[in-house]
RNA sequence: GGCGGCUUGGCGGAAUGGUAGACGCGCUCGACUCAAAAUCGAGUUCCAAAAGAGUGUGGGUUCGAGUCCCACAGCCGCUACCA
């Protein structure tokens, strides 16, 4: 399409309705007490994940989901909700303090001109924000609340009794001494093994690894002392909370499973004089034990070596420490381990069974140390299998499966006096006999690990804490935002030290006193971020008790609707409710969850049908998209795709193809000089066909958006503007109606048209239309008639037809004659208005 | 290995257990045009057509299955020795 002939002036009024709409304040949405309040109207929160504002802007992934949410938000708008609909910047992060390395540039000038570019494209496609509401996590008054909040988890301690967090100065009040009260803080330091990257200068969490490592960063493991996050304690709320919300099915299980919660028992054996304690899931398996392995990193491994196998053992260790860096994944296809030489005491028959130590066990879940049962476990199999270890069968299997690596339930056999019990049965008595006898208890174990949260960059939310002799104590609320000092070099020091240890005048208070260096993780901007939309200016509170009342649900989720990528399914989501509910257990805010529908947008492949890349050259950039066909097409067009939530190719065809829509919309009512088309008459329409796919259309727009099947919708109005067309005429107040349910797809057209036509509201402040269900009516419809579930004949039938009459009618057909003679009709199905069956034989 | 998702024309996709392929793209033909583009109209699952076949494969339930049940295969995503 050359840029002379455009099929309507996107170019000239999309910028005008954008600028209206902004000056106008449109979409501005009042709070309580604030002009234009109206209490009777219900309220509505609609939620995007706010952007990372990379130096790339936007990307088509992002319009699809703001695109959903925006059609959402200006239906619920038209139907009387107060709608809360905002948008803001995820800014911290490490790329900006990359650029920053490469070029010098202060990671907040470059963050301010990407989040300018941001903004910028974001209303170029005409979404209706409350502009005024938008926040940037790196927002120096932002940055105040994130502390803030922070300072709440640090004076916090998990209350085992009512399974909720409480400030840690009723444990002051109790005689606590500082040393115990730091124990518990939810918020505490600890000196743990992390992933450290030199060339990085950070630490970096377990799921950044990959990524940064396929960048070609280095990483390495390393002891050392970090800030970290209770969030272990919750593991149970958030696994049973989940069934509380909306959520898709397989983002539940995706975090249940992340949070991996395991039932089973630890069983403590003796070694020489000490004990180690195994966790297993399996504790019916106890007399199967034949060995016993310890994970490489367990602290007992060099005490309990004996002589001989030292050599053995230290290399083994060596070889596993440098191998931890490389991808286990290889690694893992063949096991290996080496024996200490050193021998345990099955607790429940006094067998003894060598300890090896071999890197399948990890240090990281458990006790670090496992009971080997190779007869039922694959992993303990293969071991046995490989270095020649006894395997003997414990339980037998229900069917005829060999009992060889057999680790379905079963029955108890070689197990003393659990012989003969069902496994589940054999748990419980074996459980039973280790609290009995002291040698174990019953235990959950969770696979969800307390969060590592600092960092050791630049750009981030410094700790509100100082160091005095040793201990931590946090800022008083008022030194509140603690901004980072300007660097003038953001070069990693090839130390694990921060980079903010290198500001010394910040760093060094009087009296000996200095500044915790680390920053925050760029997780801890986006756990609360949808609460501060609520009341963004708000100086005193993180969110005034009035707004949070006001903008929170009966229900336990306090947003309405959540749209976003499954890529946060796991993280993002899990720190957000986390935090939620520390914020809920201290009474500062009233759900006990943040998000309660939670909906996930499919992927947009290029048009290769991969993952779009710079590398593979198939990016689409929306702004090519705008500045060719418009910010509307774009719109429809990633509505019009397909479901929100599959994953679907990117066709600029398909483009091209609801522009043509959008054109065949404009005709109707614009000619080519631009006049208002003497089709639209303004007399009563009295075509009933066309008056039945209008309002047939106003229907189902209307009950496909509340079921986010955006995709249908569009398909049912491009119907009812090829019915307008065939018409030949355009009632104005069927087309009027048209146009108000169109606009939130495509409002800038949609409102240019309504002004051409000369319409005098806007229409994003119009009532969504009612239909009427009398112009639904139809008094004929085809009936299909089948014999033995063939189609064989359509006839024009009364919707209020009989069954007699109807198959009177159905007789007489010739079709339907030929297969029926000389056959018995057994059986009619008829269900009126679509299908009469005729079962003969 | 585990978990999840997906599989319907040439393509993107529609189908409360009731006419499979709505809507759109592409393609074919026609109109308009000196011509093209744009636009408008007709057609388009397969087979030359009748008959028939047809929603990844194989079974089952049902008057009737893309849809429900069982088994299997392929593709995509996430995760990874979780004891």
């Amino acid at each position: 399409m050359s840029d002379t002939r455009k099929p309507f002036p996107f170019d000239e009024f999309e910028p005008r309705w954008q600028s209206r709409w902004d000056s106008e304040k449109t979409f501005r949405t009042p709070n309580p007490g604030e002009e234009g309040f109206d209490a009777s109207k219900p309220k509505y929160y609609v939620l995007d994940m706010f952007p990372y504002p990379s130096g790339a802007g936007l990307h088509v992934g992002h319009p699809e989901g703001y695109t959903a949410t925006d059609i959402i938000g200006r239906y619920k708008r038209m139907k009387g909700f107060n709608v809360l609909h905002p948008m803001g910047y995820d800014s911290f992060g490490l790329p900006a303090e990359q650029y920053a390395i490469k070029t010098g540039q202060h990671p907040a000038v470059t963050t301010a001109a990407n989040i300018e570019n941001f903004r910028r494209q974001l209303k170029s496609l005409g979404f209706a924000y409350d502009w005024e509401r938008e926040i940037a996590t790196t927002d120096p008054e932002y940055v105040r609340w994130t502390q803030w909040i922070f300072l709440q988890l640090y004076s916090s301690y998990f209350c085992e009794e009512t399974n909720k967090a409480k400030p840690v100065a009723e444990l002051e009040a109790k005689g606590w001494s500082r040393d115990e009260i730091d124990n518990v803080r939810l918020a505490y330091v600890a000196d743990t093994p992390v992933w450290w990257s030199p060339d990085l200068g950070t630490v970096l969490a377990n799921e950044e690894v990959e990524e940064w490592k396929g960048k070609g960063h280095t990483v390495e493991r390393r002891p050392l002392r970090q800030w970290m996050l209770r969030i272990t304690k919750y593991a149970q709320r958030l696994i049973d909370e989940l069934d509380t919300l909306d959520w898709p099915e397989g983002i539940k299980l995706l975090q249940k499973n992340w949070i991996g919660r395991s039932e089973g028992a630890e069983v403590i054996f003796a070694i020489g004089g000490k004990s180690v304690t195994v966790f297993t899931t399996r504790p019916d398996t106890l007399f199967g034990a034949t060995y016993m392995v310890l994970a490489p990193e367990h602290p007992y491994v060099s005490e309990i070596t004996t002589e001989d196998n030292k050599d053995a053992v230290e290399a083994y260790k060596k070889a596993c420490s440098a191998k931890s860096d490389l991808d286990r994944t290889d690694l893992n296809k063949d096991k290996s381990g080496v024996f200490t030489g050193a021998y345990a005491t099955n607790p429940v028959n006094g067998e003894e069974i060598p300890v090896w130590i071999a890197d399948y066990v990890m240090m990281g879940y458990g006790t670090g140390a496992i009971m080997a049962v190779p007869a039922h476990d694959v992993r303990d199999f293969e071991f046995a299998q490989k270095y020649d270890l006894p395997v003997l069968q414990v339980v037998q299997p229900t069917d005829d499966s060999d009992w060889q690596g057999y680790t379905a339930p079963g029955t108890a056999i070689n197990s003393g006096f659990l012989d003969g019990m069902p496994t589940k049965k054999a748990k419980g008595a074996i459980i039973h006999w280790l609290v009995e006898n002291q040698k174990g208890e019953r235990k959950i174990q969770f696979k969800l690990r307390d969060w590592l949260f600092s960092r050791q960059r630049y750009w981030g939310e410094p700790f509100p804490i100082t160091w005095k002799d040793g201990k931590h104590y946090a800022l008083p609320d008022s030194e509140l935002p603690l901004l980072a000092p300007p660097l003038e070099d953001y070069k990693p020091s090839g130390t694990p030290d921060p980079l903010l240890s290198k500001a010394r005048d910040w760093v060094e208070l009087p009296d000996g006193v200095t500044r915790e260096t680390n920053t925050m993780p760029q997780w801890a901007g986006s756990c609360w971020y949808y609460l501060r939309y609520c009341d963004n200016s708000n100086s005193e509170r993180f969110i005034s008790e009035a707004a949070e009342d006001y903008w929170t649900n009966e229900k336990p989720g306090m947003v309405d609707l959540y749209v976003g990528g499954t890529e946060h399914a796991v993280l993002h989501l899990l720190y957000a409710r986390f935090w939620h509910k520390v914020l809920f257990d201290l009474g500062h805010v009233r759900t006990p969850e943040p998000f309660q529908k939670l909906v996930n947008q499919g992927l947009i492949l290029g048009e290769d049908g991969q993952k779009m890349s710079k590398s593979r050259g198939n990016v689409v950039n929306p702004d090519d998209v705008v500045k060719e066909y418009g910010a509307d097409s774009l719109r429809l067009y990633e509505m019009f795709m397909g479901p929100l939530e599959q994953v679907k190719p990117w066709q600029m065809k398909g483009v091209e193809g609801v522009s043509r829509f959008l054109a065949r919309v404009w005709r109707l009512a614009i000619t080519d000089e631009g006049n208002v088309s003497e089709k639209i008459t303004d007399t009563q329409c009295t075509d009933k066909e066309l008056l039945r796919v209008v309002h047939e259309t106003i229907k189902k727009v209307g009950e496909d958006i509340e079921k986010l099947s955006f995709n249908t919708a569009i398909s049912q109005m491009m119907i009812c503007t090829n019915a307008f067309t065939q018409a030949g005429t355009v009632p104005r107040k069927e087309f009027t109606q048209f146009l108000t349910i169109l606009n939130p797809f495509a409002p800038h057209i949609a409102e240019e048209i309504h002004r051409l036509i000369g319409g005098t509201e806007l229409l994003s402040e119009m009532e969504w239309p009612a239909y009427d269900e009398q112009a639904l009516v139809r008094t004929e419809c085809e009936l299909v008639v089948q014999v033995n579930g063939k189609l064989r004949d359509r006839i024009w039938i009364s919707m209020t037809a009989s069954e007699d009459e109807a198959k009177e009618l159905a007789f007489a057909s010739d079709k339907v004659k030929e297969h029926i003679d000389g056959k018995t009709i057994r059986k009619v199905i008829y269900v009126p208005g679509k299908i009469m069956n005729l079962v003969a034989n």
